[in-house]
DNA sequence: AATGTCATGTAACTAGTTACATGATTTA
DNA sequence: TAAATCATGTAACTAGTTACATGACATT
């Protein structure tokens, strides 16, 4: 029962926190700041009618008979086992190169499925993974850079910013995470 | 004759520099920095078909007979009009949030096609559309900001380092390619 | 009465992933 | 001669985009 799709894990851990329909859903990725999701009905009905068929949600038509017709999905114990299983998968370095939006989007929904301690745990492995990709790319930039055009080089330049800024972010995230912890006993 | 896949530009980008066959190009995604390339051949070879389909690129056997046979393809002009059609498209509020990836694409291509001064226009565009992105992101946190996870805060917290840190490098970009064209003159 | 928003869905098209297949040439 | 690498391709599956369709209810 894989669910492959980020979509699809996005709807999950959403309909954890609260059951909601479809409309809603799309309301909350339209109003942006969940990125690079699309509120297209064509993305979410289907995903949701996927995710139930595998029964990981199961909707339920709501209130009496005159009311619009809403489909109210929650999330079954065998989407949140599929759920927490999904965000331990261990930080791969492909992970990092290809799908740091799959990594935040974990990272997001990490403390309010499996606790802190787990969220710096996750902090930490990220925070390794990138800290040991960036010498390889600087290590590119010096070998092909001459040979690139200058708009070239500069986006590679961005790429390590980008990873530099990651990094950063992550340190200070585990700082925030023990501060809290102390704050707290 | 629209290419609407971001690997398709991508390709017309490389073979523009150069012709090259199908595992070329695969080994230039393989070694990365090119980021979120896949270099499987199942997405490569279709990629090259399709845009051969549309007249944009055009492969040929090379060599002798003996030799391994090996299509290297080459654009064509139908090609570069349409790949530089695609470098001149506006900057819009929507590739900021969700294909700053094509963005960065098509900057990496742009000065070796359309010339640096096309590229520091981009770069202004780029940075004012981002420059107005983040408020609105800002917004986002005070409003939604309590009601959120702490991990899930920490998550649009880093969205918004990362805007800064594209804002950044875009005006220090701009910057050198100013310096660069005083000491060319 | 007309327009707007709520709410869900479907069909056609395009594309990427994974996995498999094939055969030539080079290196150990 | 066995294994690695060069080189190209295909098939099945999954999923996203765009555009269209439908109807209930609310607002002006």
């Amino acid at each position: 029962m894989e669910e492959r799709s980020i979509l699809g894990f996005a709807l999950l851990g959403l309909l954890e926190k609260q059951p909601m329909s479809g409309y809603d859903l799309r309301k909350i990725f339209a109003s942006s700041a969940m990125g690079s999701f699309s509120d297209s009905p064509g993305a979410i009905y289907p995903a949701l009618g996927r995710l139930e068929k595998r029964g990981l949600i199961r909707g339920a038509l709501e209130g009496s008979s005159s009311l619009r017709r809403r489909r109210v999905y929650r999330i079954t114990p065998k989407g949140m086992a599929a759920f927490k299983a999904w965000l331990r998968k261990p930080v791969t370095r492909d992970d990092v190169i290809r799908h740091s939006n799959h990594l935040m989007l974990r990272f997001a929904f990490m403390d309010q499925s499996l606790g802190a301690e787990h969220a710096v745990r996750f902090l930490n492995e990220f925070a390794d993974e990138v800290a040991g990709y960036l010498p390889s790319l600087r290590q590119y930039l010096e070998m092909h850079g001459s040979g690139m055009p200058f708009s070239g080089r500069l986006a590679v330049e961005f790429g390590m910013q980008e990873y530099k800024t990651l990094l950063r972010w992550a340190r200070k995230s585990i700082a925030l995470y023990e501060r809290r912890r102390r704050n707290e006993t």
